[in-house]
DNA sequence: TTTATATTTGAGTGATCGTTCAAAAAAACT
DNA sequence: AGTTTTTTTGAACGATCACTCAAATATAAA
């Protein structure tokens, strides 16, 4: 029933992941795609399609991965500021990944031409918000957050601490000034949660 | 004595500067700027070098502007804070200009191949942070900043919360909920400036 | 073993990339 | 006018780009 197939799917979306990641959309080439996954042209168009296709796929895997990680340190952590600490800690501290959103980097990336991409990525961010805002809800009930305080503000005031802190963090500074403006960020979102 | 040149230099600078800063380095092709700048190759490789070259001086274009700017809003401003709030809102709210950081944005987008870039752009954010704690110390004298407060610790803070409002605000949500978390981004500041 | 089917291969497509350079053009000086 | 100097021009370079497709390969079913 014909030939198996070589490549495992998810092993080689998320290597491809991770180059579009590091290289962006236009600093990423088929060529290193073919050399880092070891897949010859046609079978990459066979698999995943073209390249825009093929960084969508990626912007997926990304986001799938991001979500199941936030809500995977809410579920195990504590209370929720708790969770949402090791959460960007742990994504300020990878030193195998980027420190930048791979979606905000899109956004920025991909407004000329590509139209597609920007208008996706614009929307996998404002899903995240909605799972933090369903994250806030759970933590309101246990106390955590004001009963006067607008869940959807802090929701984005969060995100912009996560998108600054990563940007931030992508010039190589010490960690212990990274970790010391985390604990700031997390102030002033704890302040803003108490409304 | 030699035939005139066509072309003004600071006003090919501007034009220059602003494709490399919406479409990014890789993002950018030569023929790009030859069509926007209304220049033959020789021409702009005659003035400004080669591609690295030119988006170096297009950076360096950017931040003087940029570090301009933000003086400008502190000698005219009543306070650091003031000054600090119209410096940020007038960036958000550009219309003509893309919302994100030019610098952060090289930072992000040129990791790989061309190193001198990444590190050109990684002096200059840090240069930007030198003029906030000068900015800072003046602030201090006038009563706006606690003694306690450590000024490099604020500048770096001030940074992320800069970076995050400009990475935010690139997809296009509505002026009023910038403008919200701008007051929720400077709220977090002052509350950190009295320690 | 043969047939049918699914997958991989990689040489090759035209287009576009960054870059060069000899020639043309335009000014000032003699 | 003629010479010198500076700038602009644009055709052209080899390299690389995203992408295609007929052929080769590898499996299961007949």
């Amino acid at each position: 029933m014909g030939r198996l197939q070589r490549y495992d799917k998810v092993e080689t979306l998320e290597k491809a992941m991770n180059i579009f990641w590091r290289n962006g959309f236009s600093g990423t080439s088929l060529r290193d795609l073919e050399s880092c996954l070891d897949m010859r042209p046609g079978s990459i168009y066979a698999s995943f399609g073209n390249k825009e296709s093929f960084y969508q796929q990626a912007m997926d895997f990304y986001a799938a991965r991001n979500f199941d990680n936030f809500k995977k340190h809410m579920e195990s952590a504590e209370s929720f500021m708790a969770g949402l600490g090791q959460f960007i800690r742990q994504i300020l501290l990878d030193d195998q990944s980027p420190r930048c959103c791979m979606l905000a980097k899109t956004i920025s990336d991909v407004s000329p031409g590509s139209d597609k991409l920007h208008a996706k990525a614009t929307m996998m961010i404002s899903s995240f918000e909605d799972i933090i805002v369903t994250e806030l809800t759970r933590a309101r009930k246990n106390g955590e957050v004001s009963r006067n305080c607008n869940l959807q503000s802090l929701a984005r005031y969060i995100q912009v601490q996560i998108l600054g802190l990563r940007s931030y963090a992508e010039m190589q500074k010490p960690s212990a000034e990274i970790l010391d403006l985390l604990d700031d960020a997390l102030t002033a979102i704890k302040a803003k949660a108490a409304s």
